[in-house]
DNA sequence: TTGTAAGCGTTATCAC
DNA sequence: GTGATAACGCTTACAA
């Protein structure tokens, strides 16, 4: 591992001189500049980037912490602010935060005393006041979750529209029974999305129906066990409103035999290949890393512009075919096309087309 | 943003007692311990990782590279890693290579001069040969794709046998004329496992046929040509055999108008869920990542030890429903029953059934 | 155009 | 048990 003092003792000038030649500084005669890189060759060197980040006080990486990495709406966020990070010759330091709340704040800290460019956060928690310190440091941008009252930046989805839309549809498939699919009402984009249905529902002239209302069905299990209770009501639901994918992903197999039609908040790959395919409201993970990104970048470089706090991306609804059911109560509009999942979707290639192994 | 020093001036002390309380020394009084102590809460003292990092001159970092994070089974490859790394307490620096196989050096190196633990990677190109000196310094873990003859650690599948078993599967379900699915046949991987598939068909006594093999079928629109071709031919395959998951989905939606048996190289999230319910020879890519990380930090911690250099994993055949195929030629077996992917699965929760979405 | 000196924040060494 | 000093590899400020 030769060091610069190397190359300069070999090329007989100073290190400043070695330091201006990799910083292509124009003050330096070419004639040096070739001894210098001939040396720089000869001992194979390569600058220790440690070093220069550390004496610069700030490490060219961008850290992301999302729930979890293989769930592919947050791997597609980490993609895209992956993506604008390398374009600034910028790294990415992901961090799972998993499902334990109580860890996040170590995580987070650990990450954040890395000195990083920036930090981009999906926080599973509830309390991020600890975070404050740290906004003044380093460009902290909350995404798909709010800070609450906290003043951070946020790319958040429109997770109220997109509710009331979702459940609007099927009501207007004839739809009054509509049940409400969720995994734990103290998450704010679940409680929006609650409140969105809630609304559709009541604005249609449907009374509130807590019987309705199933919670901790992020699992098959507790899937399964939402729609046997919810079936097995005096009057059960002809249709279901699930407020995440990963509900509505735990509802599938047992969907088919239910002949319940389905709703779901959160397009994920393959929803129009199932059985059936899934209508959806479809969100931009894409879009929101992107946005993330560029404003990470844009505190970076003008640290006393003002910017907008709360940034809410719209969402739109994907018509398959699962909002039908197959115990449809009225006739429905008209038969819907399959369209493909137009989430996590590069330029050049469906995320869910790569190839998953070798 | 107080120093060790600031926190020293205002306890009393030197910069090196207050590096010893931090670090937990025992050779310090414990009166003298609480009055930094005080400090340290006093100024909000926080170590800057960076200096102690670029002192140590090595990086608590493990990189991953990776073709693409979206793809289900290299985020679960970097997830495992992950895990791993956190309980060394390291963190994980991600790179998605993408499908441009000129850039992989460059990214490569980039990574490789911040002085990491350890680097992991599943290469997309096919000389590594820039890596050698490098690897002196960096443990080097190659995971999915062997780095050909060259000296570093790898972790892979046993891509024959499972093609091999793969259409072996087939075959004994009556199909004769079994197509080959893949990409390019210059990656490794998919060379041998078209070896495995070759093999398979001549040992049951089947002539090649070169009318039967389909490259460049990992889109839908290369999947949907490939296809059309096949079944024009005189002799038309009654079965496929796909390489690879993004081949596997990439023909799923023309599927089940061809009434073709399908047996893919490759579990992927939903495979049991969308029709007809894939066959697959199924790999791990959490052991992939564990072992591979594993690996870093064998080698970080016994520089002089040997290892074994090439690891083979076994794969195994999760049969589901597509291997029979709706113009079966002859009896099956016996009704395989579904199985839901065991690939992406942590202890507590499936990879696919996690939320996507708030 | 080139070099010198100092320092980024932390820790190892060795003295007290 | 505690502190002074030097050092990690690089770059900024200033001098020559």
């Amino acid at each position: 591992m030769a060091t610069m003092r190397d190359v300069a003792a070999l090329a007989g000038v100073s290190a400043k001189t070695v330091s201006r030649v990799l910083n292509q500084d124009p003050h330096v005669r070419s004639s040096t500049r070739e001894v210098v890189e001939t040396a720089m060759r000869q001992l194979d060197y390569v600058p220790n980037t440690l070093a220069t980040t550390f004496r610069s006080g700030r490490s060219p990486v961008i850290g992301v912490a999302v729930p979890d990495i293989v769930d592919p709406f947050f791997a597609a966020i980490v993609r895209a602010v992956e993506r604008i990070a390398l374009a600034r010759d910028m790294s990415t330091l992901v961090t799972t935060l998993g499902d334990d709340p109580t860890r996040e704040r170590s995580v987070l800290e650990s990450l954040l005393r890395r000195q990083l460019g920036g930090l981009i956060v999906a926080p599973i928690g509830t309390d991020y006041s600890y975070l404050k310190p740290w906004g003044s440091r380093t460009p902290l941008v909350f995404v798909d979750r709010s800070p609450g009252r906290l003043p951070f930046d946020s790319f958040v989805e429109d997770d109220y529209r997109g509710a009331f839309d979702g459940a609007n549809h099927l009501l207007h498939h004839g739809h009054r029974r509509v049940a409400f699919l969720g995994d734990s009402p103290t998450l704010t984009t679940t409680s929006a999305r609650f409140a969105g249905y809630a609304a559709a529902l009541s604005e249609a002239g449907i009374p509130a129906d807590e019987a309705l209302y199933a919670f901790g069905a992020d699992s098959r299990g507790g899937a399964e066990e939402a729609l046997e209770r919810l079936l097995g009501l005096p009057e059960p639901p002809t249709a279901v409103f699930s407020s995440n994918a990963r509900c509505t992903i735990s509802v599938l197999p047992c969907l088919p035999r239910t002949r319940l039609a389905l709703v779901g908040f959160g397009d994920f790959p393959l929803a129009d290949l199932v059985c059936p395919p899934i209508t959806v409201v479809a969100q931009d993970p894409e879009q929101l890393g992107t946005l993330a990104a560029g404003r990470v970048f844009d505190r970076l470089g003008h640290p006393h512009r003002r910017f907008r706090r709360r940034t809410v991306l719209p969402v739109h609804l994907i018509e398959r075919l699962s909002c039908v059911g197959s115990a449809e109560p009225e006739t429905l509009e008209s038969e819907p096309a399959a369209t493909s999942p137009s989430d996590f979707r590069t330029s050049s290639t469906t995320a869910f087309e790569r190839k998953a192994a070798g």
